[in-house]
DNA sequence: TTGTAGGCGTTATCAA
DNA sequence: TTGATAACGCCTACAA
């Protein structure tokens, strides 16, 4: 049986370099007991071939890829397109490549999971989706540790890395209040997911521990996009004499953007001078000019360095022994949306925002 | 030798269902020539011991991973990862992967290709992101077809994909022109790359054509990003009497936007009252309600679309033997920062502009 | 430190 | 259509 394109392997390098395929292999493995001057003389012979070690066959044979599967549901969310910036990066650092999946809304996370443990990847990080138990146990079953991302689990058994929504919530009542808010509408975001529910949750009980009452408070559908929450605000103000609330909270930031916009475009309102507005993520679209959006921002670098951590730990052997659930804080982003905030003078802020944002073409 | 994790591999399957090893592999193979009920049995039997073929050593035996590695220079700027995302998409659809990499600025690209060399990936799709001679010559002798993304290439023996700029910026001019500029500001992207240059160049082209002297025209730096625009213009009309110009073309959306957030928050301009202002990209955020920016649209799926395609075409086997360099026109986006140009009813095109951004949590 | 031998789990080839 | 057998290119174990 012969191939037609013959590439250079271990053993074409081995034999110019006169030393067996093994030690071709010592030479590009760090750490590896092997003497230098065998070393350079391999490397040496293989820069000469045009030698690339193969990395899908050092995956089979030592059954680590070095893969991480990373499954976005909704890149247009910026949050989740930073999230995956953040597990690339995090990953290259380490050696380590990221298979990327998404996952378009309310499609089967399962197909795609599915490819995922096909390639026998080290770990698969899960972000915002809905994965069915059997798929979990499946992945239980192959090896492969799962993590979700933002994301609180209905399977108690699984991983889980997010930010802390209820204590989140609480510090944007907290501050709505403070500035005097004293009638709230509250933006919500998918029905679905665990996350929207615990941001409201904290947010009201906030509310009621100030002595704000639920008569005080209104509950919309922000169907979880811009374009959801402008239509929501669009539809809810629509009357001859809309009543509106001293303060809004929409559960994410690019729904706060869409609140933000509709309220401008379709009912002319200030803010924070007429209404004032939270969101949370914080998200990078966030601290652009027109909105300076008071927000919770989740630590999404400490976020990605729990969940690979885990992964990896899940790794080690014990496999379900230890499932996790961690939750990290949020951090309170004061913005211009909220009155009274301000502690650094603004130039001074807007500097830091524009600092924080980047971007070459 | 003895392994300790004993994974369920077509060996099993094969025992438990009563066949041969590559029946078992027939039997996941569309379109092989396999006897229907011997299928079915197959499948059962994997379905039982929770069979999932291992795509690693498929790779590794047939010579092709199914996998694309993306390298993404600069996920800051929403252009990239929104042609992130279309790559994913439309690779998922066809039973491929996505390996995606990120270059931070300026840093080398080429450790990162090297990776994906490694992998043996069926392409390589880069994305501004500036690579040596070398590693492309490298990737030319491993076998590696390389395709760039809205990058005009150095090299002229590679494969590129891009928007068309000069026609772009010629569509930017000519409709600045149509609404009355006389005075022109150019905001410059990226020294180093050819997009920026090009999109001036079809710019200044276009103008010149119009009558326009090149005396009427001033350019400065941008720096390429939201926060180098935001500043260049902050400090371009930094003096007790500015000069401002009747328009202003940034040669990206994302800087257009930095520009538009320093003229309404520094200088107290109206857009495009005082000064009409132009990008190019066609990103998402540009069609946010505080901007309706006027721009040119790349057509990304379409780019994709073209770039799968060539990278496919060289892996069929003649090479590097007919290069290709494709340039697709971009599409004129009609905004409200350059006046006169809404032919669509304000609120239709609202509308329209909504239901291209979505977004869920 | 180095070499020999064997296996990782699939696909490709060829004969039946 | 099916099965036996040989690659694919590397890593691991073990002995030297």
């Amino acid at each position: 049986m012969k191939r037609k394109t013959t590439r250079v392997t271990s053993y074409d390098v081995a034999k110019l370099a006169g030393v067996s395929q093994p030690t071709v292999s010592r030479a590009f493995t760090p750490n590896a007991s092997i003497a230098k001057d065998k070393r350079d003389r391999v490397l040496a012979a293989a820069k000469q071939l045009h030698y690339l070690p193969n990395s899908i066959a050092a995956s089979l044979s030592s059954a680590r890829s070095n893969i991480v599967a990373v499954i976005v549901g909704d890149m247009h969310n910026p949050f989740y397109s930073e999230s995956l910036q953040a597990f690339i990066n995090r990953l290259q650092a380490t050696n380590r490549q990221v298979l990327a999946f998404t996952v378009e809304d309310g499609r089967d996370c399962d197909a795609v999971l599915m490819q995922a443990l096909r390639y026998h990847v080290d770990g698969i990080v899960v972000t915002s989706a809905n994965l069915s138990s059997d798929l979990i146990s499946l992945s239980r079953e192959v090896g492969i540790p799962i993590a979700l991302f933002n994301r609180s689990t209905s399977d108690p058994t699984l991983t889980s890395v997010r930010c802390d929504s209820v204590q989140g919530g609480g510090l944007l009542a907290d501050a709505m209040f403070a500035a005097g808010a004293q009638s709230y509408l509250i933006v919500r975001g998918d029905p679905q997911g665990s996350t929207s529910r615990l941001r409201v949750k904290g947010f009201r009980d906030a509310l009621a521990s100030l002595g704000i009452g639920d008569s005080a408070i209104t509950e919309i559908d922000g169907g979880s996009s811009y374009a959801g929450s402008y239509r929501a605000i669009s539809k809810h103000f629509d009357s001859p004499a809309p009543q509106f609330p001293d303060a809004i909270f929409a559960v994410n930031d690019i729904m706060a953007i869409g609140c933000i916009d509709a309220l401008r475009a379709k009912f002319n309102i200030a803010i924070p001078g007429d209404i004032m507005l939270a969101g949370f993520d914080g998200i990078r679209e966030g601290r652009l000019g027109p909105y300076h959006l008071t927000t919770v921002r989740q630590p999404i670098e400490d976020m990605v360095t729990k969940t690979l951590d885990l992964l990896g730990r899940d790794n080690q052997g014990e496999k379900s022994a230890t499932q996790v659930n961690c939750v990290l804080p949020g951090i309170f982003i004061p913005g211009r949306t909220v009155p009274g905030l301000a502690e650094i003078a603004p130039d001074k802020a807007l500097e830091a925002d524009i600092e924080s944002i980047s971007g070459k073409n």
